[in-house]
DNA sequence: CAGTATCCTCGTTGATACTG
DNA sequence: CAGTATCAACGAGGATACTG
Protein backbone atom coordinates (compact mmCIF):
# COMPACT_ATOMS: atom_id res chain seq x y z
CA UNK A 1 0.00 0.00 0.00
CA UNK A 2 2.45 2.95 1.24
CA UNK A 3 5.49 3.16 -1.04
CA UNK A 4 7.80 4.11 2.05
CA UNK A 5 6.34 1.07 3.79
CA UNK A 6 7.62 -1.19 0.96
CA UNK A 7 10.98 0.07 1.10
CA UNK A 8 11.57 0.19 4.61
CA UNK A 9 10.57 -3.00 4.57
CA UNK A 10 13.58 -4.43 2.05
CA UNK A 11 16.01 -2.16 3.59
CA UNK A 12 14.76 -2.98 7.46
CA UNK A 13 16.31 -6.47 6.55
CA UNK A 14 18.95 -7.55 8.65
CA UNK A 15 21.09 -9.59 6.02
CA UNK A 16 20.28 -6.72 3.52
CA UNK A 17 21.60 -4.04 5.58
CA UNK A 18 24.56 -6.05 5.76
CA UNK A 19 25.33 -7.06 2.56
CA UNK A 20 25.16 -3.38 1.40
CA UNK A 21 27.45 -2.98 4.22
CA UNK A 22 30.00 -4.84 2.96
CA UNK A 23 30.09 -3.83 -0.63
CA UNK A 24 29.97 -0.68 0.18
CA UNK A 25 33.21 -0.65 1.94
CA UNK A 26 34.98 -2.94 0.40
CA UNK A 27 33.63 -2.87 -3.64
CA UNK A 28 33.31 -4.98 -6.19
CA UNK A 29 33.19 -8.69 -4.04
CA UNK A 30 32.74 -12.28 -5.42
CA UNK A 31 30.12 -14.31 -3.20
CA UNK A 32 32.28 -16.03 -0.69
CA UNK A 33 34.16 -12.90 -0.26
CA UNK A 34 31.12 -10.97 0.79
CA UNK A 35 29.61 -14.15 2.42
CA UNK A 36 32.90 -13.98 4.23
CA UNK A 37 33.09 -10.12 5.43
CA UNK A 38 29.28 -10.91 6.73
CA UNK A 39 30.55 -14.01 8.94
CA UNK A 40 27.29 -15.66 9.69
CA UNK A 41 25.12 -15.56 7.30
CA UNK A 42 23.85 -19.03 5.83
CA UNK A 43 24.66 -19.25 2.23
CA UNK A 44 20.99 -19.52 1.09
CA UNK A 45 19.96 -16.35 2.66
CA UNK A 46 22.81 -14.78 0.60
CA UNK A 47 21.43 -15.85 -2.53
CA UNK A 48 18.36 -14.87 -1.40
CA UNK A 49 19.58 -11.40 -0.43
CA UNK A 50 21.79 -10.77 -3.38
CA UNK A 51 18.88 -11.77 -5.78
CA UNK A 52 16.27 -9.21 -3.71
CA UNK A 53 18.76 -6.55 -3.62
CA UNK A 54 19.26 -7.23 -7.65
CA UNK A 55 15.55 -6.84 -8.14
CA UNK A 56 15.55 -3.47 -6.43
CA UNK A 57 18.56 -2.08 -8.80
CA UNK A 58 20.74 -1.87 -5.99
CA UNK A 59 23.56 -4.14 -6.75
CA UNK A 60 24.48 -5.65 -10.02
CA UNK A 61 25.60 -8.96 -10.38
CA UNK A 62 28.21 -10.35 -12.57
CA UNK A 63 28.26 -13.27 -14.38
CA UNK A 64 31.92 -14.48 -15.86
CA UNK A 65 31.81 -17.39 -17.74
CA UNK A 66 34.95 -19.07 -16.62
CA UNK A 67 35.34 -22.51 -14.55
CA UNK A 68 35.14 -22.62 -11.83
CA UNK A 69 32.35 -19.81 -11.62
CA UNK A 70 33.29 -16.22 -11.22
CA UNK A 71 30.26 -14.01 -10.20
CA UNK A 72 31.08 -10.48 -8.68
CA UNK A 73 28.44 -8.58 -6.87
CA UNK A 74 28.39 -4.09 -6.63
CA UNK A 75 26.16 -1.57 -5.66
CA UNK A 76 24.63 1.15 -8.49
CA UNK A 77 24.36 4.34 -7.76
CA UNK A 78 21.43 3.62 -6.29
CA UNK A 79 22.83 1.32 -3.67
CA UNK A 80 25.27 3.98 -3.28
CA UNK A 81 22.49 6.21 -2.16
CA UNK A 82 21.21 4.09 0.22
CA UNK A 83 24.14 2.95 1.34
CA UNK A 84 25.51 6.97 2.37
CA UNK A 85 21.65 6.99 4.42
CA UNK A 86 22.89 3.87 6.26
CA UNK A 87 26.02 5.62 6.96
CA UNK A 88 24.16 8.43 8.69
CA UNK A 89 21.64 5.69 10.66
CA UNK A 90 24.89 3.84 11.86
CA UNK A 91 26.27 7.81 13.13
CA UNK A 92 22.97 8.51 15.02
CA UNK A 93 23.75 4.53 16.54
CA UNK A 94 26.84 4.97 17.51
CA UNK A 95 26.11 8.40 19.29
CA UNK A 96 22.88 7.12 20.57
CA UNK A 97 23.72 3.42 21.16
CA UNK A 98 24.93 3.74 24.25
CA UNK A 99 21.99 5.74 25.71
CA UNK A 100 19.58 2.67 24.94
CA UNK A 101 21.81 -0.47 25.99
CA UNK A 102 21.65 1.77 29.46
CA UNK A 103 17.90 2.06 29.64
CA UNK A 104 17.64 -1.89 27.80
CA UNK A 105 19.43 -3.13 30.89
CA UNK A 106 18.09 -1.19 33.10
CA UNK A 107 14.49 -2.29 32.74
CA UNK A 108 15.95 -5.61 32.11
CA UNK A 109 17.45 -5.24 35.92
CA UNK A 110 14.07 -4.28 37.38
CA UNK A 111 12.26 -7.50 36.08
CA UNK A 112 15.12 -9.70 37.26
CA UNK A 113 14.57 -7.78 40.36
CA UNK A 114 10.71 -8.91 40.26
CA UNK A 115 11.50 -12.65 39.56
CA UNK A 116 14.49 -12.65 42.53
CA UNK B 1 27.27 -8.20 19.68
CA UNK B 2 27.38 -5.61 17.64
CA UNK B 3 25.98 -2.50 19.41
CA UNK B 4 24.84 -0.58 16.18
CA UNK B 5 23.40 -4.61 14.80
CA UNK B 6 21.60 -4.31 17.71
CA UNK B 7 19.94 -1.13 17.72
CA UNK B 8 19.25 -1.12 13.98
CA UNK B 9 17.17 -4.23 14.54
CA UNK B 10 14.80 -2.58 17.35
CA UNK B 11 14.44 0.49 15.26
CA UNK B 12 14.08 -2.11 11.78
CA UNK B 13 10.96 -3.19 13.76
CA UNK B 14 8.02 -2.21 11.39
CA UNK B 15 5.84 -1.75 14.08
CA UNK B 16 8.18 0.25 16.00
CA UNK B 17 8.44 2.40 13.27
CA UNK B 18 4.50 3.32 12.95
CA UNK B 19 4.54 3.72 16.65
CA UNK B 20 7.22 5.98 16.51
CA UNK B 21 5.72 7.72 13.34
CA UNK B 22 2.24 8.02 14.96
CA UNK B 23 3.16 9.92 18.16
CA UNK B 24 5.82 11.95 16.47
CA UNK B 25 3.27 13.22 14.20
CA UNK B 26 0.65 13.81 16.82
CA UNK B 27 2.07 14.07 20.24
CA UNK B 28 0.89 12.53 23.22
CA UNK B 29 -1.59 9.83 22.55
CA UNK B 30 -3.52 7.36 24.19
CA UNK B 31 -3.24 3.62 23.57
CA UNK B 32 -6.24 3.14 21.23
CA UNK B 33 -5.60 6.51 19.29
CA UNK B 34 -2.44 5.21 18.85
CA UNK B 35 -4.09 1.80 17.29
CA UNK B 36 -6.31 3.95 15.47
CA UNK B 37 -3.41 5.78 13.61
CA UNK B 38 -1.12 2.96 12.81
CA UNK B 39 -4.68 1.22 11.58
CA UNK B 40 -3.75 -2.51 10.91
CA UNK B 41 -2.31 -3.53 14.39
CA UNK B 42 -3.25 -5.95 16.84
CA UNK B 43 -4.00 -4.86 20.71
CA UNK B 44 -1.00 -7.58 21.43
CA UNK B 45 1.42 -6.38 18.87
CA UNK B 46 0.83 -2.28 20.15
CA UNK B 47 1.29 -3.55 23.55
CA UNK B 48 4.47 -6.00 22.83
CA UNK B 49 5.64 -2.80 20.75
CA UNK B 50 5.30 -0.07 23.21
CA UNK B 51 6.72 -2.13 25.96
CA UNK B 52 10.04 -2.28 24.30
CA UNK B 53 10.50 1.22 23.20
CA UNK B 54 9.84 1.89 26.71
CA UNK B 55 12.13 -0.20 27.58
CA UNK B 56 14.90 1.56 25.38
CA UNK B 57 14.00 4.89 26.63
CA UNK B 58 12.20 5.96 23.39
CA UNK B 59 8.70 6.60 24.78
CA UNK B 60 7.53 7.39 28.02
CA UNK B 61 4.47 5.65 29.52
CA UNK B 62 2.10 7.77 32.11
CA UNK B 63 -0.38 5.66 33.50
CA UNK B 64 -3.59 8.12 35.18
CA UNK B 65 -5.15 6.23 37.65
CA UNK B 66 -8.74 6.36 36.98
CA UNK B 67 -11.77 4.22 35.97
CA UNK B 68 -12.01 3.58 33.05
CA UNK B 69 -7.95 3.31 32.86
CA UNK B 70 -6.51 6.00 30.83
CA UNK B 71 -2.53 5.74 29.45
CA UNK B 72 -0.67 8.15 27.46
CA UNK B 73 2.30 7.62 25.59
CA UNK B 74 4.72 9.97 24.12
CA UNK B 75 8.42 10.45 22.56
CA UNK B 76 10.78 11.38 24.88
CA UNK B 77 13.95 13.38 23.63
CA UNK B 78 15.75 10.02 22.17
CA UNK B 79 12.75 9.24 20.59
CA UNK B 80 12.24 12.22 18.90
CA UNK B 81 16.19 11.90 18.08
CA UNK B 82 15.30 9.25 16.47
CA UNK B 83 12.42 10.41 14.83
CA UNK B 84 14.49 12.42 12.88
CA UNK B 85 16.43 10.09 11.35
CA UNK B 86 13.62 8.33 10.30
CA UNK B 87 12.68 11.32 8.65
CA UNK B 88 15.46 11.71 6.93
CA UNK B 89 15.31 8.32 5.95
CA UNK B 90 11.72 8.93 4.49
CA UNK B 91 13.08 11.74 2.53
CA UNK B 92 15.16 9.71 0.92
CA UNK B 93 12.71 6.73 0.52
CA UNK B 94 9.84 9.31 -0.84
CA UNK B 95 12.64 10.65 -3.15
CA UNK B 96 14.10 7.24 -4.53
CA UNK B 97 11.06 4.85 -3.96
CA UNK B 98 9.37 4.81 -7.71
CA UNK B 99 13.28 3.89 -9.00
CA UNK B 100 13.49 0.79 -6.79
CA UNK B 101 9.60 -0.28 -7.63
CA UNK B 102 10.44 0.42 -11.28
CA UNK B 103 13.32 -1.93 -11.17
CA UNK B 104 11.47 -4.83 -8.73
CA UNK B 105 8.54 -4.88 -11.68
CA UNK B 106 10.82 -4.75 -14.48
CA UNK B 107 12.54 -7.88 -12.36
CA UNK B 108 9.19 -9.34 -11.85
CA UNK B 109 8.27 -8.92 -15.61
CA UNK B 110 11.46 -11.10 -16.33
CA UNK B 111 10.12 -13.74 -14.34
CA UNK B 112 6.57 -13.82 -15.85
CA UNK B 113 7.99 -13.69 -18.95
CA UNK B 114 9.83 -16.66 -18.18
CA UNK B 115 6.82 -18.61 -16.86
CA UNK B 116 5.22 -17.96 -20.04
C1' DC C 1 32.94 -21.52 -6.97
C1' DA C 2 28.44 -20.29 -6.77
C1' DG C 3 24.82 -21.64 -6.51
C1' DT C 4 19.83 -24.77 -6.27
C1' DA C 5 16.61 -27.94 -3.93
C1' DT C 6 14.52 -29.81 0.18
C1' DC C 7 13.24 -30.32 4.50
C1' DC C 8 12.46 -28.87 9.10
C1' DT C 9 12.45 -25.93 13.07
C1' DC C 10 11.59 -22.07 15.65
C1' DG C 11 9.97 -17.44 16.43
C1' DT C 12 6.82 -13.93 15.38
C1' DT C 13 2.36 -12.73 14.66
C1' DG C 14 -2.72 -12.70 14.80
C1' DA C 15 -7.11 -14.24 16.72
C1' DT C 16 -9.67 -14.99 20.60
C1' DA C 17 -11.12 -14.71 25.20
C1' DC C 18 -10.77 -12.87 29.65
C1' DT C 19 -9.83 -8.82 33.44
C1' DG C 20 -8.71 -4.70 36.68
C1' DC D 1 -10.16 1.54 28.33
C1' DA D 2 -6.07 -0.79 28.30
C1' DG D 3 -4.44 -4.30 28.76
C1' DT D 4 -2.94 -9.93 29.82
C1' DA D 5 -3.11 -14.91 28.61
C1' DT D 6 -3.29 -18.56 25.59
C1' DC D 7 -3.14 -20.92 21.44
C1' DA D 8 -2.61 -21.84 16.53
C1' DA D 9 -0.70 -20.78 12.00
C1' DC D 10 2.49 -19.02 9.05
C1' DG D 11 6.73 -18.03 7.11
C1' DA D 12 11.54 -16.66 7.55
C1' DG D 13 15.55 -18.81 8.11
C1' DG D 14 19.14 -22.65 8.94
C1' DA D 15 21.14 -27.38 7.87
C1' DT D 16 22.16 -30.44 4.57
C1' DA D 17 22.96 -32.48 0.20
C1' DC D 18 23.49 -32.09 -4.53
C1' DT D 19 25.16 -29.67 -9.30
C1' DG D 20 26.73 -26.90 -13.60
Amino acid sequence: MCPIRDIVARISDKWSVLAIYGLGGYGKLRFNELKHKIGDISQRMLTVTLRNLEADGLITRTIYPQVPPRVEYELTELGHSLMQQLQLFAEWATKNGPEIIYYREKANKVIKDRIA
